[in-house]
DNA sequence: ACCACGTGTCATCTA
DNA sequence: TTTAGATGACACGTG
């Protein structure tokens, strides 16, 4: 799991998409739908590029046109490529739609969506991005896929109404006419069902009224059922909502799900007075009903329904016409051309700022989206959505670096952490437990973080609960409402780095810690995550400006420059200094076990070669013993063979015991009596016997 | 459950 | 004296 961060700063106005992409996917599913709205060229699209590879199907719209790049991600990498004609043709579309202050939403085949800020008093570039990116994801043939776009671009000279008949609508939208652009602008100014009517009307299909007023039925009926199995999850234990939930993903993934859907969510915005969308938030509402459009119908309480992972984005796409379903067959049958959202109800608590009329934008949307079971697969991890809300900290502006330690303070860090979105029991983006949720009363709690807070953030400053407009996150796992600070009351543990003056925590501690911390990490993590080591995550979460592995193999020198070159708290240099500490020896660790290694191997590879060449001595030795022998066998053959021919003065035998014979230096041979062979003596004894 | 191995980390030593 | 590197020891994960 990777996540890349756009950012659009519209007309002063700031607002950050955050988006998680499951670059697995990108590598794996060659039908990707990703549209991204990025100020192109950019570093994130050299990840993205690279992450995405040759066969993805990333597609770009670049809301500028000033920057003249349209098209497809790999074609808008800087190397410059011709833009093909249908990311033109979307171009087209998106600037159409741009003009005309119609919304905009990119359609990204995303793990999940985070809009994360919006600047107080500018909602119109809020709404403008947000607007358009519906309004984009509602073109269908903007963001459905490359296939799409590429057929019915080169054709459509530029019509943005051909890029607007989305393939991926299937089932009643397909009966639909494809919605032109203008019609997207009555959609854009109509912000309450009632509006849906006219648009309907327009659009030549009063009968869809009847059809929305079932539809709506049933949606009650849906949300009554999920309602009652809220308040069951509710009263049983966390393993046994735990089944619960399993087992409802298993459900929807079966296509019967009833769970709570963004068609709820979206219904329930738009039956919602205009203005209201931060009473929405703070909980204050009174249950609505709501219809699922699959014969159901509930009374939602909207503080429940966020809390139980009803995304921001999913409720942005929804439409409020209630035309929009879930069509798990067509899904199934079109797998490539589905949307596929990944939404969580992580929005921005600015949203809630003055200025700020969410209210404006979510009904815009006139679009239709059919959400999948497959969408439900695509949990979102927790630990990204802890990390993203603290990066989009570090490029908001007034962004304070001290405040990050802060932020990671918590009154309960035990309470879990609330970024779990698919662990609510009712969520409409279910999530894979499997590896992406904690287990456990604690579920959701960043294990990243939570490794911070627990281990390595303790003691830092704290008491301190991030401003609202810092942080984005709802809590999808409290039944209990949806509080007005229910963004900060979960979001961090007391994620605090632990400074000592010494930098360095005490062996045993750290040990408890680093033990405790792998446990988590491993239950926790996500893959992405798992991946990252635990300084890497802890230089994200402190918003480190350098990478671990920069910190690590830079220079003395350039370390130093380049600590000394930015604004670094004493938080982050500590965490710096650890992290190229620990790095360091790290490496220093592994190259000393290389060298240990090496020395172990050279020295068993000496004890063989030592080995060998004693047998080989051996060997010699026993060829030399063998040799000498056979010349002592043959000295003596000769003694006896000479002694056998010698005769004295009167002609006897001479007796071998008592001679002996010597060689001389010139060559001559003597027999000498032993007796006679003293030290010293011999020679003369023997030249003159011999003589 | 036990063991071997690899790895990260810390404390300490060394150049 | 300071500092980076080396290394022993410990804890943990994994097969």
């Amino acid at each position: 799991m990777k996540y890349l961060k756009p950012w659009w700063s519209d007309g002063g106005g700031l607002l950050h998409l955050t988006i998680l992409l499951s670059l697995a996917e990108l590598h794996l599913d060659l039908d990707l739908d990703l549209y991204l709205l990025l100020p192109p060229p950019t570093r994130l699209w050299d990840e993205l590029l690279l992450a995405s590879g040759p066969t993805s199907s990333a597609y770009a719209l670049s809301p500028f046109p000033a920057s003249g790049v349209w098209g497809r991600a790999d074609q808008l990498h800087p190397k410059g490529r011709e833009p093909d004609p249908a990311a033109e043709s979307a171009g087209r579309l998106l600037r159409e739609v741009r003009a005309l202050g119609v919304p905009f939403i990119p359609r990204t085949r995303v793990d999940a969506w985070l809009v994360h800020s919006v600047a107080a008093g500018d909602a119109d570039g809020a709404h403008g991005l947000l607007g358009a990116a519906a309004a984009a994801a509602s073109a269908g043939g903007v963001g459905a896929s490359v296939d799409d776009s590429s057929q019915a671009a080169p054709g459509d000279g530029g019509d943005p109404r051909a890029a607007a008949s989305s393939p991926l609508d299937a089932g009643e939208e397909e009966k639909a006419p494809a919605e032109p652009t203008a019609q997207v602008l009555d959609a854009a100014a109509s912000q309450e069902n009632e509006v849906l009517g006219e648009r309907h009307q327009e659009v030549g299909h009063s009968s869809q009224n009847e059809e929305n007023e079932q539809r709506v039925s049933a949606q009650e009926k849906k949300l009554q059922l999920k309602n009652e199995d809220a308040r069951e999850a509710a009263d049983k234990p966390d393993w046994e909502a735990e089944k619960t939930t399993e087992s409802r993903n298993e459900r929807s993934l079966n296509g019967t799900d009833t769970a709570f859907s963004l068609e709820d969510l979206f219904q329930l915005l738009s039956s919602q007075p205009e203005n209201s969308l931060e009473g929405l938030l703070l909980g204050d509402t009174p249950p609505v009903s709501i219809n699922d459009g699959m014969n159901s119908t509930h009374n939602v309480n909207f503080s429940q329904a966020i809390s139980h992972d009803v995304n921001l984005h999913e409720a942005m796409l929804l439409c409020p016409d209630n035309t929009f379903r879930r069509d798990p067959v067509a899904r199934t049958s079109q797998p490539p051309q589905e949307p596929f959202l990944h939404l969580n109800s992580h929005t921005n608590s600015e949203q809630t700022l003055p200025g700020t009329n969410w209210t404006g934008f979510l009904p815009l949307v006139g679009n239709q989206i059919h959400l999948t079971s497959e969408d439900l697969l695509h949990d979102l991890d927790i630990n990204i959505f802890d990390e993203i809300s603290l990066m989009s900290l570090a490029t908001e502006e007034g962004f304070d670096p001290m405040e990050v330690p802060q932020l990671f303070q918590e009154p309960d860090s035990d309470s879990g952490l609330s970024l779990n979105s698919s662990h609510n029991s009712t969520s409409v983006t279910k999530s894979n437990s499997s590896h992406s949720m904690c287990e456990g009363g604690a579920t959701g709690s960043s294990s990243d973080l939570e490794s911070l807070s627990h281990h390595d953030l303790e003691g830092a400053v704290g008491g301190y609960y991030p401003e609202p407009n810092k942080l984005c996150h709802v809590d999808h796992r409290s039944d209990s409402g949806f509080h007005g600070d229910f963004a900060f009351q979960h979001l961090f543990h007391n994620h605090t780095y632990h400074l000592q003056p010494s930098g360095l925590e005490s062996t045993s501690n750290s040990f408890s810690r680093y033990g405790k911390s792998q446990k988590i990490r491993g239950r926790c993590l996500n893959d992405t995550d798992r991946n990252l080591s635990r300084d890497e995550r802890r230089a994200k979460a402190l918003h480190i400006p350098f990478s671990v592995d920069e910190i690590v193999r830079m220079p003395v020198e350039s370390f130093n420059n380049m600590l000394s070159r930015h604004y670094l708290t004493d938080l982050q240099m500590s965490l710096i200094r650890d992290i190229r500490r620990r790095g360091k020896n790290k490496v220093a660790a592994q190259n000393c076990r290389k060298r240990k290694l090496d020395i172990i191997l050279n020295l068993e590879d000496d004890v063989c070669n030592l080995q060998a060449k004693k047998e080989i001595l051996k060997r010699e030795r026993a060829q030399y013993n063998k040799a000498i022998n056979i010349l002592k066998q043959k000295l003596h053959n000769l003694y006896r063979d000479i002694f056998s021919r010698l005769r004295d003065d009167e002609g006897r035998p001479v007796n071998p015991n008592q001679y002996t014979l010597q060689c001389s230096q010139d060559g001559s041979v003597l027999i000498v009596p032993k007796e006679l062979m003293a030290p010293g003596h011999r020679k003369e004894n023997q030249k003159g016997k011999t003589k």
